[in-house]
DNA sequence: GTCTATAGCTGGATAGAC
DNA sequence: GTCTATCCAGCTATAGAC
């Protein structure tokens, strides 16, 4: 008895190896010998293997915003939420071992005629960047301030995104401490 | 007569290729055919091929920089250096067509196991947060900040590399235009 | 330096039997 | 759903002749 369907096995496998190893240095036999699944129930899944990818970077958009609200659930006020982010980034790119933004991978690895896995990307970026938003506009901002709320927003979105990549080619979560630092100072 | 050498030819052509397809995407074989020289040669010169992404790596980060200086030749005062930065990136993205920040997408691409490309990589990246720094400290800052100088130049450094990722991902150079606003309100 | 041939492997994908 | 066999293309790298 199977305790898990064929199809999330499948893409459990797929999706660490992907992050792990990067798309394209992951092939199907290897996933097929990891998930112990047969060759044939891969392809009846999953047709190709651009469909794998796709499944994989959806997939890791609902968990990634998921786990960014239960990891904020306990934080009421939006600043602290705000802050919460980096926070979260730290514990992620920790458990890691800082292998850097699942997203931004795919984007900087899958050849420019991926235009569907580039919207992918894309819309995850867009929703955080919404998400911190959202977060910005439930502040009440103390004093009038020297960036508007959206530039304010633009620019936490860009800290995190950087501090992300640097973090990871460091493999040290010194950046993202101090972009925490930064957007103390900002908000 | 070649107008070039052989192993100019190859790095040349592997430079491109690599940018722009990917480094796992390029084979050899593509590399040997567009640079019109030999199998053998190609050995001869680059034992392997990540011997031929180190000197890739290498050649990339000298330009880089040299390029940089090239740009902001013409600019005399530091803050208009600074923010002649984000033009220098949102000029090189629109040649390469938003193909993103080229150590990055390395980083992003090889396999954790090559310590040595990740080095070089880091070291670009190191190198130019100095660069950074020692802009930030030939300005005559007016009036005490609400952020450290090392952290300014942090909060720069992470807002260029950020707005580049995001700009690759979005095909639009508005990210560093905005990045380039929020810098002007920082300095 | 040039050329060709080829080893040895792995890639994604298909087909057929059960 | 399972299994195995296989196609064909591509990969990195080596060897040998010129």
């Amino acid at each position: 008895m199977k305790e898990s369907s064929a199809r999330t096995r499948i893409l459990d496998v797929a999706s660490r190896l992907f992050y792990e190893q990067g798309y394209n240095s992951t092939g199907i036999n290897q996933i097929i010998e990891e998930a112990e699944i047969a060759r044939g129930s891969l392809y009846n899944h999953f047709p190709s293997k651009r469909d794998l990818l796709t499944a994989y970077i959806q997939q890791a958009e609902d968990r990634w915003f998921a786990e960014l609200d239960k990891f904020l659930a306990t934080l009421k006020d939006p600043r602290q939420k705000l802050l919460g982010l980096f926070d979260f980034r730290i514990e992620r790119q920790l458990r890691s071992n800082f292998g850097g933004c699942l997203f931004s991978k795919i984007g900087a690895e899958v050849p420019k005629d991926d235009l569907n896995a580039f919207e992918l990307v894309y819309h995850q970026k867009e929703r955080f960047k919404i998400y911190i938003t959202e977060l910005l506009q439930q502040m009440k901002l103390s004093e009038p301030q020297a960036l508007s709320q959206e530039m304010l927003a633009n620019a936490l979105f860009m800290i995190f995104e950087g501090a992300t990549a640097i973090a990871s080619i460091s493999k040290s979560d010194q950046a993202i401490r101090d972009a925490k630092k930064i957007a103390e100072s900002l908000i």
